[in-house]
DNA sequence: TGAAATGTTGGGGCG
DNA sequence: ACGCCCCAACATTTC
């Protein structure tokens, strides 16, 4: 064996585990020292750099991710700056051969990306954040799909279920001199709900067991209440990549419905990948010109969770206070905004961004363009959510509404839902919502008409 | 992964 | 027994 080898730097982002992690398990398989790297890198992705609530989460899932290396005696470097800046210095410094990383696929991230192999030729990228590469997947015309099932059947028709692969068994380290997480300062208690406990890799497997266990066989029925919490809570692991969509469906390939959302985070990252400028524009072209509004005021009334419209206010305040919302209420609320307050759908986007700790940009950008009808496969923009029947709907006792807004937690399923006369702190409602939903198809009708 | 508006049907009350 | 009306239930269309 070479006395002195020069070492491969594995560069972590979003694929923060030690398991079925391609990039750090070929960089071991080559049997040179590896250095396992974490890069916070806030100036190349410009706008879109990481918001407050993920940042936190990233803290503790950093955290994870360093013991489980120091378990198996290696380490993380941790460094703060510009991407391909740090790493042309550790090359020079550190005479490394190879950069080994997991594909990425976000804009400004492929660019960076492309330029790994001009530092060093035989770096290595794997695909490890993804069931398909965007590029594999394309219909008979060899165009990329614009419609969902389509898309997802042509997936699962070439989908191979590999089991996952293992943890390296040994991880040999080249030591190098880093910085400390806690120099960082990131913010490692917003927001307030967050628990060190429940991120990072172990914690991702716990949620996927007892989801398997207790909620996945009434998943397709129970999904859409919020109050059952019978979903598998595993957005921000994957988005972190604390859990691999490998793992996530080698253990639950039974559940076809389940499967289908990991389709739709695919979904995401593919419409991303085809069509970049996602994040910022409407995808269907007439919508760049429909007649949205910044209305400061019911901004920070929807953001605040003071809208007046109960299971509208308890997502938004679930927002605030865990980081998290159900699926279910975030279309309620996105809805909300854009038709009934007439706020740019990246407006939301942008609030999202900052305060989900499953903050993914593929994801965000591709729902948000879903619920304003102007993205790939979209709810048509006439389909626009009654806050008042979704409510009685899908939280038919309140009991989801009970947990987030206390001012209503008194009332019975009656009037919990439209509470008005009956709850004297509660705000009234911001705009009516029959009034609000008739001026948004009006405009819409505009835009396809033409303007005058 | 909408909801309202409009249309159709059929049972029952009633003269 | 029949026709008429009402309206709930369901279906279809429209936005």
């Amino acid at each position: 064996m070479n006395q002195n080898p020069s070492p491969i730097l594995v560069l972590f982002r979003q694929d923060l585990r030690i398991t079925d992690n391609p990039a750090l398990f070929h960089a071991c398989k080559t049997s040179r020292p590896i250095i396992p790297l974490y890069i916070l890198d806030d100036k190349s992705p410009g706008k879109w750099k990481m918001g407050a609530a993920s940042k936190s989460w990233l803290h503790y899932s950093l955290k994870s991710l360093e013991e489980s290396l120091v378990e198996r005696g290696s380490q993380l470097f941790l460094y703060k700056g510009d991407t391909l800046e740090i790493l042309q210095h550790l090359i020079e410094k550190y005479k490394a051969t190879a950069i080994y990383w997991n594909h990425g696929y976000e804009p400004y991230w492929k660019k960076i990306e492309k330029k790994f192999k001009n530092l060093l030729p035989s770096s290595e990228g794997f695909k490890g954040s993804l069931l398909f590469e965007p590029t594999e997947i394309v219909n008979k015309q060899a165009e990329p799909f614009k419609v969902f099932t389509p898309f997802w059947r042509r997936c699962l028709e070439v989908l191979e279920i590999e089991p996952p692969l293992p943890a390296p068994p040994t991880i040999s380290t080249k030591t190098i001199p880093t910085e400390s997480l806690s120099s960082w300062k990131l913010p490692s208690s917003y927001p307030e709900c967050l628990e060190s406990s429940g991120i990072g890799e172990k914690a991702a497997h716990a949620k996927l067991q007892y989801f398997l266990r207790h909620a996945m066989a009434t998943y397709a029925e129970d999904r859409d209440f919020p109050s059952l919490e019978c979903t598998s809570k595993l957005s921000p692991h994957l988005h972190f990549g604390e859990i691999s969509p490998r793992q996530v469906v080698y253990a639950a390939q039974k559940n076809a419905k389940f499967l289908s959302e990991v389709g739709w985070r695919e979904f995401s990252y593919y419409q991303l990948s085809h069509f970049p400028d996602l994040p910022e524009k409407s995808w269907r072209p007439e919508f760049v010109h429909f007649p949205w509004k910044n209305n400061a005021h019911f901004l920070e009334k929807w953001q605040q969770g003071q809208t007046g419209y109960p299971i509208v206010d308890a997502g938004m305040r679930e927002l605030k206070k865990t980081g998290i919302m159900h699926n279910r209420v975030r279309m309620i609320a996105a809805s909300f905004l854009i038709k009934d307050l007439f706020i740019p759908w990246q407006t939301g986007a942008d609030w999202f961004w900052q305060t989900l700790v499953d903050a993914d940009l593929a994801s965000n950008s591709s729902s948000w363009q879903w619920v304003a009808g102007c993205g790939f496969d979209a709810a048509p923009f006439f389909r626009v959510f009654n806050p008042i029947l979704q409510s009685k709907k899908f939280d038919p006792e309140g009991l989801y509404i009970k947990q987030f807004v206390p001012e209503l937690a008194h009332l019975s399923k009656t009037f919990i839902h439209e509470p008005w006369d009956k709850a004297p702190d509660y705000p009234k409602p911001l705009v009516n919502h029959e009034e609000a939903r008739k001026k948004a198809l009006e405009s819409f009708k505009m835009l396809r008409t033409g303007p005058l």
